[in-house]
DNA sequence: AGTGGCATGTAAGTGGTTACATGATTGG
DNA sequence: CCAATCATGTAACCACTTACATGCCACT
């Protein structure tokens, strides 16, 4: 007997095959970016679970011929799985676990060198400073080609709009702790003993 | 053979060692809270962490007779044990990545009845509404008993400070974003039609 | 006698990562 | 010929969750 329960993961998919008919290939390659930014996954977890999704109903596919590159499945959702989104996502959500290794260490960084531990602060921002630009450059790109479809709350430009804010919102505030943390330990390293 | 390499909550336990000697139920309750805000796990997790930790040599325990209570052990850091620790410290993280459920289904939310999903959006709100203020209250306790020490790079205060300060800018801009998304939705929901 | 906090563990199952495995086709 | 991209899968391993299991002690 197939387990009913669908994972996150396979809302994930459902909600990309909701947009459009796409392939495994076309499906991993879109959870890396830009569905990555919030729901990783690789291909060898994305397979499986397309499977079990249309055992249970809420994807089917079907074998595309293609002449200038290998063979592919496209799979679509179903009005089943259709149902199956919906419902989840008025759904309320368990309280969110965080893992975040850099707090982690933040929390410890009494034991660090200072001016080390500065150094990696300064590489995080760095990092989400990239992910601010992109998340940014996302969400122009969506306003200039989809201004008005953009705020209609039933259009995917939409949903992409909210999820780019997001985005932006969370690096940029990540950028701001990490540049506060690293100038708090090099000026301590700059001034060290007192009284 | 014994793996030499040592996981992340492996860390967190050392970390919170490095501070008191704990036994293992006070560290299942500290990984709770407070350091469940960016690194949660259970006993189950943490007592078979543990004895991994005392083979490779970084902890060890001693038992300790109750008379009130059930007897206990009760872990210490080893001086190799603080050395990794330190080694990790200023190691380079490699990028985190970020499963976050309610921005999945912020990308899906063109498919949900918008009064619906900004209910959800609300509650999630309220909820970061209420972390911030816990890490708000937890940084004024340190700042009123610790306000000198806290700003020394080399005192566990500072670490406390640093980390609760990341707790509250990231509720913070999570709240704002929940109230923004519910917003718009109850917005074009009150005014849905249109030319 | 029962509840709740203290205290320590194991077992089973799930979700996710890394590695293994294969093969077509295009372009340099 | 080689590397890169398209394309689809399986296997082994690891981290984490949930459930199982036991027992002491204090308070009501």
């Amino acid at each position: 007997m197939e387990k009913r329960s669908i994972s996150t993961l396979g809302f994930a998919l459902l909600g990309l095959l909701a947009r459009d008919p796409r392939s495994g290939y076309d499906l991993a390659r879109l959870m890396r970016v830009p569905v990555g930014l919030f729901w990783k996954a690789g291909h060898s977890q994305i397979y499986p679970e397309l499977a079990r999704l249309e055992r249970l109903g809420l994807v089917t596919h079907e074998r595309v011929e293609q002449l200038d590159r290998p063979n592919k499945k496209t799979f679509s959702i179903t009005p089943a799985g259709r149902r199956e989104l919906q419902g989840w996502l008025v759904q309320p959500n368990d309280p969110p676990i965080n893992r975040d290794a850099l707090v982690l260490k933040a929390f410890c960084i009494w034991l660090a060198d200072p001016l080390a531990a500065a150094r990696l602060f300064r590489e995080h921002a760095d990092f989400h400073r990239a992910q601010l630009d992109y998340c940014q450059q996302q969400q122009d790109e969506i306003r200039r080609r989809f201004g008005r479809e953009m705020l209609r709350v039933d259009s995917p430009r939409f949903a992409d709009y909210i999820a780019t804010e997001r985005g932006i919102g969370y690096h940029r505030e990540y950028e701001r702790w990490c540049l506060w943390v690293a100038e708090l330990l090099e000026r301590s390293a700059g001034a060290p003993a007192e009284g």
